[in-house]
DNA sequence: TGTACATCAGTGAACGCGCGTTCACTGATGTAC
DNA sequence: TGTACATCAGTGAACGCGCGTTCACTGATGTAC
């Protein structure tokens, strides 16, 4: 059983692990650096945690599933049209630079250890599940290159990834989101 | 004066610290391991660099300038096709994967350090101007939501970053360059 | 609701290892004749 | 070309700090009556 004080203070933890880890990135991050964030001493942590991995581990798993659910949210939804669907998943998935910076930190964790790329490969497929069926929903004119709806929904992430690199590095979130809608028209209608 | 033995000595650990950065991931680097890689003793680092910093970011720096002016000849030689000279930017680009790793790595750093993303900036800025430059210099029927060539340029390279990231993930270079080719058609030809 | 007790979560001092950094040294390299 | 010497590049042992990890402890939380 797990009491409401421990609960809390995981939480805390993890929310303090987002800002640290964000802020310094993957291998930058001392254990008490989050504890002094999170207003714990190291006990805290080590009661809670075998390892700096396993925080990082459990702070990606939980942001992935709040964002993957948003986003599929945000796509189902059948009533407002495919640009304003488009913008409010692109809203959800640009808006946080903290989390494109966690993100990328384990993008490249990943690419160098296959063995946990698992998480991240799951992620990916919810979110390009969800892309697949508001195209397959949407009457659009693919362009010739893009013939059928999963290539188009590889593009639409492809896109997004590009997105991300540019507003990593200029931190502009309404340019990012102007452009990332621009790449789509592009990509997607004929 | 720089002496040949010297030269030799600062080559053979910046050949050394692309394996080991590529492999390991920037902060989980100890300069004992770029040194045993290269097979020299710690004193030949300090004697070399001040600090494992320096000698990231004149690796990155000799890599992105050898990356960026063998994509600039690939796109600049008039004789190939359009077709054909994209081919040998993209071998160019996304043929070694620890480059890719690595200039992820320093994104990563110059995202969270904006007094280093000039480095990064001026890089990218190299690569577009060759883009633009190629564009220009071919008829193409550029799509509507893509007006102009500067526009076209950075959807060419948003395309190039998107695909970085499912060939860190996939590993798979010959999906990436056919992936690539498909994107670019989709965005630049009406 | 109040009290007494048991358990558990987080404290913080202490330990010790890993690794960055220094430096007296040696033998490799370059130079003068 | 050969030799003698000076300088310089890289060696590797030694030092010590930063930080991960442990653990005896305390006071906070939950439970029984």
């Amino acid at each position: 059983m797990v009491t409401r004080r421990r609960a809390e203070t995981r939480g805390r933890l993890l929310d303090a692990a987002l800002r640290v880890f964000a802020a310094k990135g993957w291998g930058q991050v001392r254990i008490e650096e989050i504890c002094d964030a999170a207003g714990y001493t190291r006990g805290a942590f080590y009661s809670n945690f075998d390892s700096l991995d396993e925080l990082f581990f459990a702070l990606y798993d939980e942001r992935a599933d709040l964002i993957a659910t948003q986003v599929t949210a945000a796509l189902a939804d059948p009533d407002p049209s495919f640009h304003h669907a488009v913008e409010r998943a692109a809203s959800t998935l640009l808006l946080d630079r903290d989390w494109l910076l966690i993100k990328t930190d384990f993008l490249l964790h990943a690419a160098r250890h296959p063995d946990v790329a698992g998480r991240l490969a799951e992620h990916r497929a919810r979110l390009r599940e969800a892309i697949e069926q508001r195209l397959a929903s949407t009457p659009l004119a693919l362009p010739a290159a893009l013939p059928d709806v999963p290539a188009a929904a590889r593009a639409v992430i492809a896109a997004y990834d590009g997105v991300t690199v540019q507003l990593l590095l200029d931190a502009d979130a309404h340019a990012a989101r102007t452009w990332l809608t621009q790449l789509l028209n592009a990509l997607l209608v004929r």
